[in-house]
DNA sequence: GAGTGGTCTAGACCACCAA
DNA sequence: TGGTGGTCTAGACCACTCA
């Protein structure tokens, strides 16, 4: 275990040195998503510290969603696949109800080259290979949302319009099972848009019609970032939730 | 203090009662915005019980940001005046920079009754009193935000277009010098609307052009609903930012 | 140097869960 | 009944701030 180390101008507390010890098992596999960690007195044991330590470096994790506790059973590796986390991202909500059944209709799936932008948002070199992926949510039978994603090719390989729709919506289950790549955060820009061209046929509205444009970089272990995201949403009977604390 | 009362049907646990007893304090007014309230080992010595519980109690309202710890100082009220915390509400930044200088135009001030809606909104009887204030946003001379802002009267006796117009943008800052209320949380609702009528002259816009509609309703403590608030945004050259855990 | 919050430890005991 | 996370305590010591 490293030392204490107090006074050196680096000093950083005993607890986060074991989270970095922990995000690099999480990074290195040890542990999986939804698998169960070992319990605090075994992983202060093997770090050689007490198990308050082990502790707060864990509830650091579970606060960023990276871990989740369940009293009585473990401490687990959180998972988008787990029933109530497929939506974790999604903030749109209908008007009058709760969280929805989207449907997933694929458009299309192709390669091509990051250009210079998508190089800096995905931090790859310029002309990197890239999927892209087009699709059309519908509600209850109506168009409601026109995604447009891009993802690296390298970590993704392999990637085609039959994974995307076997897997209704969540794309990011489907990353981690079939990739073993879990995004942990992501940061979304909104603004109001006019429709245009093939979206505004696809979703069916005039040219112009007011839609809500989502764009989205999605992050996994160590901030990377691996996906770009950009939803043009119709928000006549929907709305974006957001809680500001 | 309150017993521990385990294997009570209601258990709490004792720092949860503690962080209760604090916002009381909070509430009846003991420690305004801005005061440093007594440390961790007095109030331990006041509560009968260890500086850790007294601490983990604190450290939840730090998270909530209605406390805030400075190291070598002491534990602070957090307040929307501190300078960094004056838009900590506020999203919005431009596609090209920071977070901005907005100049606050008064448009309109009026009394009124609050329908149903809004009753139910703001907590009221449909039918009590409240103010309504329009304003308007602008960044570098350009209008970019149109403000609908509707508070209940009776907390807010007194307010005025002058009082708005003095404190440049920030309406919170003001509710907590002028009026003693603090907003600790707000919950936003977002989508993309049509420019139309008044709005549209006031913003420069056409019928129809697209606008980001932001609709907000802020708390105070003990999350009473004290603010209803309706945004609409030119979003052109600025967008909201989000970021998901 | 005195006072504050921040870290770390060791140990006791409680609440929850599964077998 | 045993194992897990959750609470609470008491005490030592470190880091930061200010007079």
């Amino acid at each position: 275990m490293k030392e204490k180390n107090y006074s050196s101008p680096s000093y950083k507390p005993l607890y986060e040195q074991i989270k970095v010890l922990l995000t690099q098992s999480l990074i290195g596999g040890e542990w999986g998503p939804g698998d169960m960690i070992p319990s605090e007195i075994e992983l202060a044991s093997r770090y050689k510290v007490s198990q308050g330590t082990v502790r707060k470096a864990i509830d650091a994790l579970a606060t960023e969603h990276i871990l989740l506790r369940r009293q009585g059973k473990g401490t687990f590796v959180a998972t988008h696949s787990a029933e109530g986390m497929k939506l974790r991202f999604l903030r749109l909500t209908s008007i009058d109800g709760q969280k929805e059944f989207l449907k997933n209709e694929f458009i299309s799936c192709t390669k091509g080259k990051a250009d210079v932008r998508m190089g800096q948002i995905l931090d790859l070199k310029a002309g990197a290979s890239i999927i892209e992926i087009k699709r059309l949510l519908t509600f209850s039978g109506r168009p409601l949302i026109y995604d447009h994603i891009v993802v690296p090719a390298s970590p993704f390989k392999g990637l085609s319009g039959n994974r995307v729709e076997e897997k209704n919506g969540s794309m990011y289950s489907m990353y981690e099972s079939e990739f073993g790549i879990r995004m942990i955060r992501a940061e979304e820009r909104l603004k109001a848009v006019g429709a245009s061209g093939d979206v505004a046929v696809a979703l069916g509205l005039k040219n112009g019609e007011p839609l809500l444009s989502i764009e989205r970089v999605s992050f996994t272990y160590g901030d990377k970032p691996m996906e770009w995201r950009l939803g043009l949403c119709i928000t006549d009977n929907h709305h974006y939730m957001n809680e500001l604390e």
